[in-house]
DNA sequence: ATAACTACTTTATCAGACGTAGTACTTCTG
DNA sequence: CAGAAGTACTACGTCTGATAAAGTAGTTAT
């Protein structure tokens, strides 16, 4: 059975393509404010966001696993006593420096798209 | 055999994944000025970007037949009678609102990443 | 009670980027 | 004049990150 995919911006302003090398980016940025998960993550971003673009459930918890086997983020329990137990992450100092060498990268980007943008 | 991937910004200073969704864009914007091949625009393209970003070859490739499928470019056979035959691609008027949506993308991303970068 | 919300996990699939290698023709260089 | 370098692609296979679909599990609102 064939699975059917979405086109490009279907789910927002903003298609996934165009975001995809800025997901971590965004994720570390809100785990250098505070330690936080999931749920609250994803909400976050929507937030911020208005909504232009909104990071799917598996895409986040993928980038969760991936940036924590790559040493940028570290995963404990919540001591929550109600509800389902949650998993909080904390950004180490590797986390950091990839953050803030993410956002030099983004000056960069920025400079070399704008020439082939018409204004 | 296991084949060796480069750690991303190895070939320089920006990685591929963040370009990813600009790859169609800048294409698009070369072929607005006037029809051109593979060879030219993936010299154009680096010219441009002053070598902070190199499109690989088989990307570019792949990139040509996939917008041409979509409609949004034409290839046509050169007539230059010495060296390889080259293959001209033209943007057509899908091609070109195409590009009109993604510079109209371009601010949405970046208004929004804007807001996770540390300035 | 049952729907909606919170908070995830598993599995499988896909598109686009990339490494490797090869073809083919031309021009430069010692 | 031979070999290297440049021009102009094509084919094949693999990898990453995003995604759909579906399920688990507990809580809160109606």
């Amino acid at each position: 059975m064939r699975t059917v995919y979405r086109e490009k911006g279907d789910d927002g302003l903003i298609g996934s393509d165009v975001m995809r090398g800025y997901n971590d980016l965004m994720i570390l940025s809100l785990l250098m404010e505070q330690d936080s998960y999931g749920y609250e993550i994803s909400k976050q971003i929507r937030q911020i966001c208005s909504d232009k673009y909104v990071m799917k459930e598996t895409t986040l918890y993928s980038a969760f696993t991936r940036l924590e086997k790559a040493g940028y983020i570290e995963g404990y329990f919540g001591t929550e006593t109600n509800g389902k137990q949650r998993t909080y992450y904390r950004i180490t100092p590797e986390g950091s420096s990839y953050y803030q060498e993410k956002c030099r990268e983004w000056q960069l980007v920025k400079e070399v798209v704008e020439k082939f943008v018409k204004e």
